[in-house]
DNA sequence: TGTGTCACCTGAGCGC
DNA sequence: TGCGCTCAGGTGACAC
């Protein structure tokens, strides 16, 4: 499922092919994925305009076009967003881009749970996610305090507040699993019951973890590929989630499974108190 | 206002 | 082999 690391490495496989890119044509198979504005002003504000800029923000995707528009792409669960020499043969394409040298964005959804708008840079407010989104884990205005602070102020627990957004973007269910262990906390403990130290423990933990997943080129159980197709493999360096019934690899002990929040969430109950 | 639950979706895996 | 059920999870809407 494509979480901050699984969206950092598509923008970093697509910016050299789409900076200074064009559209020149768009092939849309499932209109609802465009959500902002109408399909018909999408096309028409989206044909010919240059890409000057490939962000990121949380696990949103910010395509700046010329005129200050931007293009805000979310894989959602199994979107995926492919650069290709030609247009992809597959039953879940849902959208396809022509580019101005030949050249293919093709947009595959199995699930379609993904998601296109296009706005006015002044108005990206209107995508109440991006309001509301909480500091971006890798940047330098992320905080231990500000991070500590964020959770005191709520009794869930810890792990449903690590997926919240608005406290800290980018995070999915595979991620906050794995910090959670990292840092030796168990998931149901409430957010606000946590010591400063557990807090800092907990910061380090969820830059750790965000890192090594960039650095593995994110986590393809299934759906994920990167922006040239390709898989990533940090799959193989997760230390719970998945792994339930297997032997915890710090002390031997068996990893269990519970659902919080309505996730699924794997944990040590040895390592993480 | 904060919190919990459900719907949206499709395919894989499982039991019968 | 085929059917039905459950599960997977990011986010917004809704109820309390």
């Amino acid at each position: 499922m494509p979480e901050l690391p699984e969206v950092e490495t598509v923008r970093r496989t697509l910016e050299p092919h789409l900076l200074g890119r064009r559209v020149r044509e768009i092939y849309i198979y499932l209109e609802r994925i465009v959500k902002k504005p109408e399909v018909a002003e999408f096309r028409r504000l989206l044909v010919n305009r240059t890409i000057e800029t490939v962000d990121r923000r949380g696990k949103y995707l910010l395509l700046r076009l010329e005129g200050n528009y931007t293009w805000v792409i979310h894989l959602r669960m199994t979107g995926q967003l492919i650069h290709t020499g030609e247009r992809l043969e597959d039953r879940h394409l849902r959208l396809a881009f022509l580019l101005d040298d030949g050249t293919w964005l093709n947009f595959i959804d199995m699930r379609t749970f993904g998601s296109m708008y296009l706005l006015p840079g002044d108005r990206l407010d209107e995508i109440r996610g991006l309001k509301t989104m909480g500091p971006e884990p890798l940047s330098s205005d992320f905080f231990p305090a500000d991070f500590h602070a964020r959770l005191s102020g709520s009794s869930r627990p810890v792990k449903t507040v690590l997926l919240d957004q608005t406290v800290v973007a980018g995070l999915g269910n595979i991620y906050a699993d794995e910090a959670l262990f990292l840092a030796g906390i168990h998931p149901a403990r409430r957010a606000s019951f946590l010591s400063e130290n557990e807090a800092e423990r907990l910061y380090r933990a969820v830059i750790d973890v965000l890192r090594q997943g960039i650095k593995n080129r994110g986590t393809t159980f299934r759906d994920y590929v990167d922006g040239a197709g390709k898989s990533g493999s940090n799959q193989f360096s997760l230390s719970v989630y998945n792994r339930s019934g297997q032997a915890c690899l710090r002390c031997g002990g068996e990893i269990e499974k519970i659902r919080l929040g309505g996730r699924g969430t794997s944990f040590c109950p040895r390592c993480q108190k």
